[in-house]
DNA sequence: ATGAATGCAAAGCGTTTGCATCTGG
DNA sequence: CCAGATGCAAACGCTTTGCATTCAT
């Protein structure tokens, strides 16, 4: 079934609250801190939930805290990968974007349209059974996947309104 | 039917024959020039025939040409990739490798052993069909795509042999 | 107090570009 | 000849790092 994540805006707090309890935990664990702009870049990260640039992010940190500098993003961005809470991606546009892994979609794939730069998200059953098994069939195990469809739009409702 | 590809010497050397003409073919077409530096860097491109980086492409044609510089293969991956002859690929080593087009596969998907970090080529019909018709759902048309599995190796047969 | 995090600027790295020079058609 | 190609070095954009300062625990 492929099918793109639809959430209410209480499911969305309820999934930030979720990511950031588990990040902070995971945290403690590392004896690592918890300091303002840590708390802002990665709430903002979960809040915003795609697939953002170390730019982008920073752009939107800035508005809470002015003062933040690039590298503590950078660095943050960093953590939540190591951590296991961000997956870097590239989709060939000179900077790599990081996913945030919400547990109930752990590895997704994407179309990308060709017109409008729009990234959408999608899980295909079939999809990925044929993948087990072309692996399998060459004795490897997934590990993990990257798929990118970039694709343009059939009909009036996508092209350029991103 | 998931296969890697096979090629004996003469077929090597007749598929890069072939490339080479075709490449020239269409530089003549652009009202562009053969030059030693350019015949050097592009006949080693699809004599190797492997997903390249311009690193590991420059220090191959510096045997041949040992003053060329890295902005000469740089610039000639550039003109191979607009001429429609390789694809960019990012595998996240943090360097472009450029993948070449034979005819005969223009669109084949990739295994990259997470151990030894070989990449194996394949093509599975049934992954192909079924994404024609995930896109095909969204109202898509799929001009190309990125599929990357990593995976770890599940006999004896490869870990570190690369 | 003490190890970690921040901010800034500088350095890194792969890639691109400006420019004077050379070269192929 | 002259547009196009080369080589060099400088510029680039994104990312990382060194270091002195600040902060959380």
């Amino acid at each position: 079934m492929s099918e793109v994540a639809q959430q209410s805006e209480s499911e969305r707090d309820e999934r930030v609250e979720e990511a950031l309890q588990a990040f902070y935990e995971r945290l403690q664990e590392e004896g690592l801190k918890s300091t303002k702009q840590r708390d802002v870049i990665v709430e903002r990260f979960f809040w915003l939930d795609k697939h953002i640039s170390a730019d982008e992010l920073l752009e939107d940190v800035r508005e809470h805290l002015p003062r933040i500098g690039y590298a503590t993003v950078y660095r943050t961005l960093k953590l939540l990968v190591d951590l296991g809470f961000a997956v870097p991606k590239d989709f060939g546009d000179g900077q790599t974007r990081y996913d945030p892994i919400h547990n109930q979609d752990p590895q997704h794939d994407h179309l990308i349209c060709v017109d409008c730069r729009k990234i959408i998200e999608f899980n295909d059953r079939q999809l990925n059974e044929r993948i087990q098994a072309i692996v399998a069939e060459m004795s490897y195990t997934v590990r993990r996947k990257k798929i990118e469809l970039y694709a343009e739009c059939t009909d009036e409702s996508c092209p350029n309104k991103g």
